[in-house]
DNA sequence: AACAAAAATTGACGCAGATCAATTTTCCCA
DNA sequence: TGGGAAAATTGATCTGCGTCAATTTTTGTT
């Protein structure tokens, strides 16, 4: 069950890119308006079917966007966590939302009403900007994304997806291989396999179930 | 050559729905900063690696929005007809474009600067409102088409892509199959033997090499 | 610590679709 | 309007990856 409150809770909107630039009153502000609720693990913030009124800002956890066909196959679209937001197909024009989202780590969630964001872009045009500006780098994530899966080679896909997560030579997945086969279009099993490939010929190295060590990052490059 | 002007051309603005909601006076306003290009086939609007300073706006014309991979496998991302848009991403944020446009069809292209269109998002917040909303949809649209990649089999995607172009029970194709192939993630070859198959069965019936009939449309609807 | 449930691994097998190659058809534009 | 190029079609072959099935490992819970 999820519990809900609109005391003002400046941390949420605070944190997030969407309003961090603007200042303390101005947050305030939009903090009366501001809905705060706390989800647990398992718990959906919205399914594919229904009309959303509102923007989720999530502030705390994390929330599983994904997508279902009508043969019940699951693909993860995006993994929110702190200060990512979701709802907006809803929210700027009139389509029913298509994904589903599900909360897999608990969560506080904030939600600002359509109503609410609209005056808001209107009295503080800079967040419009913010938005936009987030958006497009999330159309331009999709499109790679796309053409990721149109043009390269599960193996290819695994080794981009690591090197987005590589630090110091060292790769850490943020979801179970599971989650990434369904991130990356593909099965549990090819992930299985490949990883096993690229452990054999000596391109990395399992650390622990969810860390991997980049032993070859030029040769991971050019997968 | 492409040749350019700056004068003020109304229906360049008038026609894009970002604008068009706009009072007769606003529009001359935004025409006044509007530069108005026309390009011949087979010219570039931007490669990859530019770095825009514009939002570019489709007056007539078509232009070809693809992407290429390190082996030099294209990908079409969008075909852009009268009112479409492109180029948000070096707009909004600081990255570099990633994908090309070329000229498939003699065009007329506006281009409005960065500067410029900043300052009429502050001037008149319902122009963000109407760009975030073709975002929002683009958004949706591209993460449909990489679950559609990721999930379903080229015959599937044919199908649907057939239905999204279907009117009277008649498809009819904006693009060459070679350029279909390529937006659908897939090859000429494989797309011609699914048309083929598609007509042996008599779901659909060739009319001229870009229309069909559409002879059973529930069974198209479940491939 | 112990158990159940979920996740991950590995093998065997089959198929959708890519690739290569050879025509045929359509589309331009000179 | 004719000729050359691009696009489309069709066949033959090969392969990456999905599916099914059986364990094994990991994880979270009491």
């Amino acid at each position: 069950m999820s519990s809900t409150c609109n005391h003002s809770y400046r941390g949420c909107v605070a944190g997030v890119p969407i309003f961090n630039h603007l200042e303390a009153e101005d947050l305030d502000e939009i903090m009366k308006t501001v809905h705060s609720s706390t989800y647990q693990k398992g718990e959906h913030l919205y399914h594919a079917g229904d009309t959303l009124g509102a923007l989720y800002i999530v502030h705390k956890g994390k929330v599983r966007i994904y997508r279902m066909n009508e043969e019940g196959k699951e693909q993860l679209v995006r993994l929110l966590s702190a200060g990512d937001f979701t709802g907006e197909l809803a929210l700027f024009t009139n389509k029913k939302e298509e994904a589903y989202a599900e909360v897999v780590e608990d969560a506080q969630v904030c939600r600002i009403t359509q109503d609410d964001l609209h005056s808001f872009l209107m009295q503080y045009p800079t967040i419009a900007l913010k938005i936009m500006q987030e958006f497009a780098t999330r159309l331009d994530t999709a499109e790679t994304q796309t053409a990721l899966f149109a043009q390269e080679r599960v193996e290819t896909r695994i080794a981009k997806y690591l090197l987005t997560c590589t630090e110091n030579n060292t790769a850490r997945l943020t979801m179970t291989k599971r989650d990434l086969a369904s991130y990356l279009g593909t099965t549990p099993e090819t992930i299985s396999r490949r990883f096993s490939d690229m452990e054999r010929s000596g391109i990395i190295q399992k650390q622990d179930s969810r860390t991997f060590l980049i032993l070859d990052q030029v040769q991971l490059e050019e997968l």
